[in-house]
DNA sequence: TCACTGGATGCAACAGTGTTGCATCTGTGT
DNA sequence: ACACAGATGCAACACTGTTGCATCCAGTGA
C-alpha cells in the first residue's frame, strides 16, 4: 500500500497480517472480534474501511454470496473461483479450462450480453469431511 | 401452500400473485413497497414471513448474492442456474449440459467434498443491452 | 531530530435490514 | 355459526454497514 501513499498504520498492518494469517476467509465483525481478542485498539468501521480499500486494490477477494475476505492468492490469473468448506470455512482457489470453456460456451448461446458470473463451490475441506 | 394447512389470507395471496407476475426477482423490501404501493395492508414482517416459508417449501428461488426471490419455474430440474441482468433485474434459468459436465469434473478432481455450488450470470438483456 | 501534512482513526449518530414477542385477527374445517 | 391453528400487525430489538467530524499519526522534507 506503501506504492499509494497510503501510511502503514498499526490497525491496519494487524488486519493486514491477520488476514494473511487466516485459513479461512473472515467478515468484517470476525475480523473485528479477533483483533480486539488480540488486544488491537481498533474500530469497526476501521476494519470496514481498510477491507474496502484493499478489495479495491484487489488485494482481497471477497467470497461469493457473504461478505468474508480471502487473499487474493493468484492476482494474475483472470477467473478466480473458490471452494469453500462449509464446516471450517476454509478456502481454496481452482482453475478448470472445462468450466471456462462451458462458460464460454454459454455466455455465447445466451441472447444476453454476459459481463460477468458468480462461481464458487460449496463442500467439506480434507479435514472436515 | 393448502397442502401444508397453511390458510390462504389476503396479504399472502398478493405476495403470490405478485412475485407470479413480476418479470424480474424482487426482494423483501420491493415486495413490500409494490404491495403497499397496490394497495395491499401487509406488514414489512409479513413479507419477510412469507418469503421464508415460500423458500422452504421451494416455491421460490433466490438470486444469488442477493434477497431477491424468483418463482421456481422448472422444479423437476435439479441445476437451476439463472442469468440475471444487472440493468433490469430480469432473470432466466438456462441448462448446460458441458457446463454440468466440467463442473463434475472439477468436483471429481478436488481433494474436497463438493456439497453443492453457487453459479449465477450477469449481464444485460435484449431489451437493455 | 522536529515540525508539517494528508490520510487514517475513533467515536457518535444514523440508516437499512432482518428478527422476535405478543396480542389480535382470519381462514378453514366442523 | 363456532372453534382453533396459523397468520398478521405492531413494537421493539439486534445486526450490519455508512457518514460526519474532531483528533491522531505515519511518512516526508528541512
Amino acid at each position: 500500500m506503501r506504492r499509494d501513499r497510503r501510511p502503514i498504520t498499526r490497525p491496519r498492518r494487524a488486519l493486514l497480517e491477520l488476514i494473511e494469517r487466516s485459513p479461512k476467509p473472515l467478515g468484517p465483525r470476525e475480523l473485528h472480534r479477533e483483533l480486539r481478542r488480540a488486544g488491537v485498539r481498533i474500530d469497526r468501521v476501521s476494519v470496514y474501511r481498510n477491507v474496502a480499500a484493499l478489495l479495491e486494490l484487489g488485494l482481497l477477494h471477497r467470497v461469493l454470496g457473504s461478505t468474508a475476505v480471502r487473499p487474493c492468492v493468484e492476482r494474475a490469473q483472470k477467473c478466480h473461483h473458490a471452494i469453500v468448506c462449509t464446516a471450517c470455512g476454509s478456502a481454496r482457489e481452482f482453475h478448470s479450462v472445462a468450466l471456462e470453456k462451458a462458460l464460454g460456451d454459454v455466455r455465447r448461446s445466451t441472447r444476453y450480453r454476459v459481463l460477468g458470473h458468480l462461481l464458487e463451490l460449496r463442500g467439506l475441506c480434507e479435514s472436515c469431511r
